[in-house]
DNA sequence: GTCTATAAGACGATAGAC
DNA sequence: GTCTATCGTCTTATAGAC
């Protein structure tokens, strides 16, 4: 049965995402095979058809679920009434999520072009709400004369591409924990509003 | 003849090279095929074998020329000596160059993982040495004490994502200039730093 | 240096047995 | 729901005529 985004999903469907995205995000979604996923779970390439109709499915599946999944965690999240506390909240939300489910997060951004034109501008919707949100955040702060910003919009771009690049230099075991990277950002990303913490370890040069 | 990194190339290699940009660009290197590029340049696929021996070469040899391009280019750029001048400059370098070549800099990013491991290993040499040029710059202004970085290499990445993610949004003709969008990358890149000017428009919250 | 023709196999997707 | 077998097409790359 086709899955359609949302939907719950068989055991085996199930296992056909997990595996697909596992390979999508190492080599790229058209350099993925049919006969490579199925193989992956323990399957012939038939069954694969038996669960999604298309190739093109699985893709949107995997994308259309991570975003819905971005974007429930998002509003889950508990935002305080000040800008900056929002911005900080935002951040941490933002390089947690995206420590926690790199695969996910590549795909999504990286694959976009592979999408045939109806999930294109599905999944695009979703990303723009998500952006939405901290453009909302900033020009809260930027209202409230608490934010230093130029230009909203490029700001607000400016900051999720920051965080976002987390993925492409983190790994598992690295130098810094995901607790520590998540300070540092938030400290980053103040920063870029004008609200920096006088961040150098050492402060003597106050004397 | 296959085309060695560097190498000049006859007129036919390089329409081939900037049409297979165009298309890797547009579609990802897997997604394209030869037949198609050889279309594009107005050729028959058995044409495309006299200037490169592979797909692969063709790949190589963009991404090659683009980052040999890059670091020519930012060798060539006048740094001043002190850390907030040579930051300064570097912001503006990368966020014109990247500006100015989209679709290179598209591809450098996104078909890494398609680089066989010996031109993969090559490339990625070239990226970390650009990659240090910034660290440099950031770790003289934290050793003068004009920059606050909680941590270098992590603040490096950071502000490389930054800029190089204009490519995601920026579109020639949109809103802003390209000038205009230096002036407030510019500012972002300091702010980082815990540089930034006052940038809130109005300034009469003074009185 | 470009052409046509083709090798040798992989591709997404389907049909029908079980 | 998974299997085997297959359809029709497309793939990278090569051979040989011109």
């Amino acid at each position: 049965m086709a899955r359609t985004a949302g939907s719950i999903g068989t055991e085996t469907a199930k296992r056909v995402l997990k595996e697909a995205l596992s390979l999508f995000a190492h080599h790229g979604y058209a350099a993925v095979s049919t006969r490579q996923i199925a193989k992956a779970c323990g399957l012939q390439v038939g069954a694969l058809y038996n669960h999604f109709p298309t190739k093109q499915s699985i893709l949107h599946g995997l994308m259309s679920a991570h975003m819905q999944d971005l974007l429930e965690a998002l509003a889950g999240s508990n935002f305080s009434n000040d800008p900056a506390g929002a911005l900080e909240v935002f951040t941490r939300f933002h390089i947690r999520y995206h420590i926690d489910k790199p695969e996910e997060v590549f795909i999504a951004y990286m694959e976009l072009r592979n999408l045939e034109p109806e999930p294109y501008s599905e999944v695009m919707k979703l990303r723009q709400q998500y952006e939405r949100t901290l453009r909302g955040i900033l020009r809260d702060g930027q209202a409230a004369g608490v934010f230093k910003i130029d230009d909203v919009p490029v700001t607000a771009m400016s900051i999720i591409s920051m965080m976002t690049g987390v993925n492409t230099w983190y790994r598992y075991g690295g130098r810094l924990s995901a607790s520590e990277i998540e300070e540092i950002y938030v400290n980053l990303v103040l920063s870029v509003v004008g609200l920096g913490k006088t961040a150098t370890p050492k402060l003597e040069e106050i004397a």
